[in-house]
DNA sequence: CTTCTTGTTACTGA
DNA sequence: ATCAGTAACAAGAA
């Protein structure tokens, strides 16, 4: 599942070999994943040199030079991997071979742009939640403006952080899941900043104290940096933009982890239902 | 076979 | 109007 740490992971790759660059060509299939016409999306995308690429959340947008802009958005297995023409990775020397799947392009590829190096970039997706689309400058910025805070940006503050969570019922984990408040969490690093700041996730976020929150803040930060650091979690599908796993995996203190014990205490980690979502906690530490 | 998995949104009800 | 909870989507794993 790529959240935040997994997309940037991806951006940070495809920034590599891609910006500066033009695609070369474009292959499309007929799948919902790709929105709009085939053709015109084809005619955006064919020639166009990348001016930049960001990320909101785990909304991935290209900046094209004709002012309209490439976005991706993986859901919950789409996949974005970038290999040069010799069949090797991008960068760090790692063969195809050492790849998470090392035949491109498969039965779950939708798109694949070629890059003017030679590169070429392969959009993949198993369960046809993800999605490719063009959009123009002002519909790129009311997308945006949907999102919450970036916790990558200045705007991620205790100020902001807290105004988020200020009056709300709703449980604690909802609040870290929606992506209108705060933007790029998902349910695995939802669990572990919940188990970092010792706060239960199904707390209403009314009933939070001030050093509760800032725990929460503090928590936010760190468990995103160190997952960034470690190139994302790979759980299920998730590579990064080498094709490489991500080694977040062994840093999971309570995601996946119910029924085990507690790393902190020993106490048997509880799984219940909170926010539509599976979630994971100690009963002891998170309070 | 059933159940579970998740990011987002449409829908429902308060 | 606002807010919160949930079903639905898809396809695979267990």
């Amino acid at each position: 599942m790529p959240e935040l740490p997994e997309v940037e992971t991806i951006r940070r790759d495809l920034v590599d070999g891609m910006v500066g660059k033009r695609i070369t060509t474009v292959v499309l299939d007929k799948s919902k994943v790709i929105r709009g016409k085939m053709k015109d999306v084809k005619k955006s995308l064919t020639g166009a040199r990348i001016r930049s690429i960001d990320r909101i959340g785990k909304l991935l947008m290209i900046e094209l030079d004709h002012g309209e802009h490439l976005l991706f958005h993986l859901k919950m297995t789409g996949q974005l991997f970038l290999h040069n023409k010799n069949g090797g990775m991008t960068r760090g020397g790692h063969s195809l071979s050492e790849a998470v799947d090392s035949t491109l392009p498969n039965k779950y590829t939708h798109a694949v742009l070629t890059i003017e190096n030679g590169a070429a970039l392969y959009f993949n997706d198993m369960r046809l939640f993800a999605f490719l689309q063009i959009v123009d400058d002002a519909k790129k910025s009311a997308i945006v403006a949907t999102y919450g805070i970036e916790p990558l940006t200045k705007q991620f503050t205790f100020e902001n952080f807290h105004r988020v969570f200020k009056g709300r019922k709703t449980s604690v984990k909802a609040v870290l899941l929606n992506q209108s408040r705060i933007a790029g969490i998902g349910n695995i690093y939802a669990d572990e900043i919940c188990f970092a700041a010792r706060v239960r996730p199904q707390r209403s976020a009314s009933t939070l104290k001030k050093s509760e929150l800032l725990a929460l803040f503090q928590a936010t930060e760190k468990v995103i940096a160190m997952a960034i650091e470690k190139r994302g979690t790979t759980f299920n599908s998730y590579i990064d933009g080498q094709g490489k796993k991500g080694s977040y995996l062994k840093e999971l203190k309570v995601y996946g982890r119910q029924g085990e014990e507690c790393l902190c205490c020993g106490t048997p980690l509880k799984k219940i239902r909170t926010a539509g979502r599976g979630t994971v906690f100690c009963p002891a530490c998170q309070r």
